[in-house]
Formats: structure tokens, sequence, C-alpha cells
RNA sequence: GCCCCCGUCGUCUAGUGGCCCAGGACGCAGCCCUUUCAAGGCUGAGAUCGCCGGUUCGAAUCCGGCCGGGGGUACCA
């Protein structure tokens, strides 16, 4: 074993650092679309590093949490077809994973802070902060607490604690200097110490916020790279403070640009639904999603739109993404999740398609909804619309208006007698399959003396109820014979009836 | 207000000093195919590269200023 010549080599990939990276979504709302891409990249990433894919759930908000946030979350992961290494359900060497079992070691961190001088107690009341906010925008002052409890005596703190005061700690942000990161995707950024105030780092209820938590987190854990939103650009500075006073090294930084609505603002509920659930329903594939997604902050630098997971992965690269915001495009959505309705096998469409049926749909079986379902396949973009599209094959009695049934240049007449001798032809025809159905009826309409559009149209019209269908022939085979037969009689009854 | 980020067709983007009077995709328009609707094929409209100055023989690409948009400025994340 010890001569084993594998050794050397596993352990010079030891020595460089795999790559970490982690999800630290709150449990405060459901999945977002704009979390996911966050997670889509984190996940590219990883994988194609051969590192590892945390999800940690950051539930210090007390006050926001939303029962069954983290479910909702993995089973949406599930639905991508995505995975992770560690976290919640699967574990790992590195938990926990839920903040709010890891509180001893933020008050240990909070506690050496403080111990160092870099952090102090502060117990300004919310009234007095909220007042002091005011105060400072009526003077048309930059608000941030002004470090009232900064200075405060170790007799006065002790004093205060003694007499139970409520008390948050803060962060000592150094009164000058500067501060610089360097971020893959936006290259160095600097903040001048003194625009920063001293934030908060534990609060009241005895939960850190954020920025401690999440950093110390990141630390115990070993991630090595933080791909996260650019709304976290601000807050960074404040990052990197902390783990100068905390001494240690901090990961390597990728902001993300964020994803927009068309007003150009962050993406959110009040440009209609955002939750990966909405885009479920409305019968999205997740591949096309992923792809859309993928592309979404994202360039290969080439050409190629369409792309499997597994092309993203070997493409995905950090220098290429992009510093700009995108706005979200449906339009393009669609035609993506197009793409890809249009690329199935007929049973697979048949499959995925079921969920969106109603009962009705329900009942057939595999045969008859392939049979349907080949015949919209160009015609989808989504699979949310194919139960109206295909209604009249899941319904007894047609709805529509019989003025439908007459087409330009015809008389009520001629359109009764048109859908009278089409009946008797489907009625008599030795096959009734598309070629010998189309054979027939131009033939018909010769003798009719019509053109193929106007007895075609009200074919259409009187076997489906709707103008625009799949081409009529391939459609009245899939009806069948008999239903075909009993609709274009109805429809010259109802012809009949009105004259 | 202050700080930070960003700024190429309507949208997503290619483009890192000459190959660009700017390429691709979605969307849009027209044509072809065609029994309708799609799909597919072809063609087209669409960007004085936010603006102004500078550097350079030459700038979408480099520099400066300005303007515009976004984000942050919480005991939210």
């Amino acid at each position: 074993m010890i001569n084993d010549p594998t050794r050397s080599t596993q352990h010079s990939a030891l020595s460089t650092p795999a790559v970490r990276v982690r999800i630290a979504p709150s449990p405060t709302g459901l999945p977002h679309i704009g979390t996911f891409r966050t997670f889509l990249f984190n996940w590219l990433f990883a994988r194609q590093k051969g590192g590892a894919f945390v999800i940690r759930i950051e539930d210090t908000d007390r006050a926001r949490l939303i029962p069954g946030a983290i479910e909702a979350l993995t089973e949406a992961v599930r639905w991508f077809g995505l995975d992770w290494d560690e976290g919640p359900e699967v574990g790992g060497p590195y938990g926990p994973y839920l903040q709010s079992e890891r509180l001893p070691t933020y008050h240990e961190q909070v506690e050496r802070l403080v111990r160092d001088g870099r952090a102090y107690r502060c117990y300004c009341t919310p009234e007095r902060l909220d007042a002091l906010r005011a105060e400072q925008q009526a003077r048309k002052e930059p608000p941030g607490y002004d470090r009232l409890c900064r200075d405060l005596t170790d007799i006065e703190r002790a004093r205060r604690d003694a007499a139970g005061e409520p008390s948050v700690v803060r962060f000592a942000v150094p009164l000058d200097g500067s501060t610089t990161f360097q971020d893959l995707i936006h290259g160095d950024v600097t903040w001048e110490n003194r625009v920063l105030d001293d934030f908060v780092i534990l609060k009241s209820d005895g939960y850190p916020t954020y920025h401690l938590a999440h950093l110390v987190d990141d630390h115990v854990m070993e991630i090595t790279h933080v791909l996260r939103g650019d709304e976290w650009i601000s807050s960074t500075p404040r990052h990197m403070l902390l783990y100068e006073a905390l001494g240690w090294v901090p990961p390597i930084f990728a902001h993300l640009p964020a994803i927009l609505g068309p007003d150009r603002k962050k993406l959110s509920k009040r440009h209609g639904p955002t939750g990966i659930a909405a885009f479920q329903e409305a019968g999205y594939l997740p591949e096309a999603l992923l792809n859309y997604l993928g592309l979404c902050g994202w360039s290969p630098g080439t050409d190629q739109e369409i792309f499997s997971l597994k092309e993203l992965v070997e493409q995905f690269s950090l220098e290429r993404v992009n510093q700009t915001g995108a706005i979200f495009d449906h339009a393009k959505l669609d035609w993506f999740n197009g793409v890809y309705i249009r690329a199935m096998g007929p049973q697979e469409l048949a499959v995925r398609l079921r969920p969106f049926l109603g009962e009705t749909a329900g009942m057939l079986d595999d045969d008859a909804l392939m049979a349907i379902s080949g015949l919209f396949q160009d015609r989808l973009k989504t699979l949310g619309e194919a139960r109206e599209l295909m209604d009249f094959f899941f319904v007894d009695r047609l709805e529509y208006q019989a003025a439908m049934l007459i087409q330009k240049g015809m008389t009520v007449a001629q359109t009764i007698e048109g859908l009278r001798r089409s009946a008797v032809l489907a009625a008599e025809i030795a096959s009734f399959d598309p070629e010998a159905l189309e054979s027939a009826y131009r033939v018909l309409t010769d003798e009719l003396g019509l053109k193929p559009l106007q007895l075609f149209m009200s074919i259409r019209v009187a076997s489906t109820g709707m103008t625009a269908t799949p081409p009529l022939f391939a459609t009245m085979a899939v009806l069948g014979r008999e239903r075909c037969l009993r609709r274009l009689t109805a429809a010259v009854e109802r012809l009949s009836g009105s004259m």
C-alpha cells in the first residue's frame, strides 16, 4: 500500500484545495427563478471542477420563516434533475447545514471579536435607531449608525448587562483606510471604510445576521468560491473586514448579474409568477428552463444556443459570465420549450403530457394518447396549452357557431350539401387513413365545384369545432370514422335547422 | 443624498485597436411550402455600439467627464 504508485497523485490532488461551492437560500419564500440561476451556475461550476456542491439553509431570520420552504426547494432541485453533495436530507461532513443549529459557533466567534475589540455590544433601541435615521434623512446626511455605544466603558456595559437591557453586537468598522476585494467577474472593487457603518452581527434574539453567519459557515465548511447575486457586492467590503478581523482567508468571489423584469428592476412577484412551481405547472420542461437559465448571464462565445446539461457542464466558465443584468424573456423561454418538445420521442411526449390533460384524457391508453399528442407536437410551446388545443378529442359535444361552417364564397345550401356528401364519404370510404381520406376528399371537392379550402375548412369546423387544427385528414384519422361521421351529421342538422 | 455595479438591435448576446458602415438568437414583417394553425426554408426591417471630449494613422474596443439604469444604505437575506 505504501508503495502504491497512485499514492503520490492522490496526495498532490489533495494538496490542491478541491473546489467547494454552496447555495445558501433562506427559507423565507418559495424557490424563485433567480435563486435557481444562481443554483445552476454554482452547480455547473462544481461539477466541471469535480468539486462539491453544498446546500446550506440560512434560517436566521426567525420572523420570516415559511414552513415547507426547504422541502419545496429540494423538490424543485429534483425536478430539474440536479443534485447536491451535502446539505438537507443528505447531510455531510461539514454539518450542520442549518444555521439555526450552529448558534454556539457564531457566539464563540462573536465573543472573540468582542474580546479583540473588533466588535461591541450596542444597547440602542430600535426606536432610537428609527429616530436617528429619520433625522439623518431630514438633514440629508447619509443614514447609518452613529456609533453611540462604540466607546462605552466596561463599567457602563456591565451595568446595563446586569440591568438586563437587550443588546445587539455590532462590528467596529475601522474609521479610516479602505477595503478592496477581487471579483472574478467585476475585477477589483474598493470602498472607503468611512462610508461603512458599524453593522449588526448578532441580533438581540441571539441569532447572527447574514453577514456573520454566512461567513462563519463558509469558513467552517471550507467553501472556496462564493458565486452569488450581485446585490451582494455592496456588503462584500463588510465581509472582507470581518474576514480580516477573524484572521481568516476569504474565498474567491464572483458576483452574478441579476435577472430583471421588463422594467429593468430585479425580477420579483410584481412581474408575474417567478416561482419554480409556476413554470412547472404551466408546462415548461426542466431541461428547457435549465437551458434558458444557463444562457441568462452566461454565453459560450459561439453561436450555440441549445445545450444539454452535460454540454453546459463542459463549456461553462466564470470568465464568460456577463456583468450586465438580463431581462427575463418569456418569449425566448417559450421558444426553447418548443424546441425541446419537438425533439422528444412520441411516447415520451405522451407520458409527459398526460398530467396536463383532464380526466377524460386520463382514460386513454398510451397508444391513443400518443396518436393525439403526435398531432400537436409541432404546435406546442408549453405542455399546459395542450389541454385546450386537444379538447375536441375529449368532449362529446362540440361548441361552435354554426356560421363558422360556411366558408367564404359558399351558400348555406352548398355547405349543407358539402357536409352531407362528406358524411356519406366518411361512412363509405374503405380505409380511414390520412392518405386515402385526402385523395377521396379532393375528388369530392372537384365534384362539388368547391375549392379545397372551402370544403376542408367546413369539415374541419364540423369535426373539431375549431378553425386552427393539425392537418385535417391526420386529425380525422385519429378521431376515427365513428366520431367524424357523427360530427359531420350533427353539422348538417345544425345548418338545416337554422334555415 | 451617499457608496458600489452596469450601459452593443425591442430582448438575450458576439465583439478585448484595423477581419465591424457591427455577427448570431428570440421576437417582428414578408415570401416559399400548404386544406387551417404550426413546424421548416428563405428574405427583410431593426444598434449613428448611452452622450461629450481625449489618446491613436485608425476605437464598440484604451482614458476622462457627464447622463441614464440598477443595487446597497435593516436587529432581511
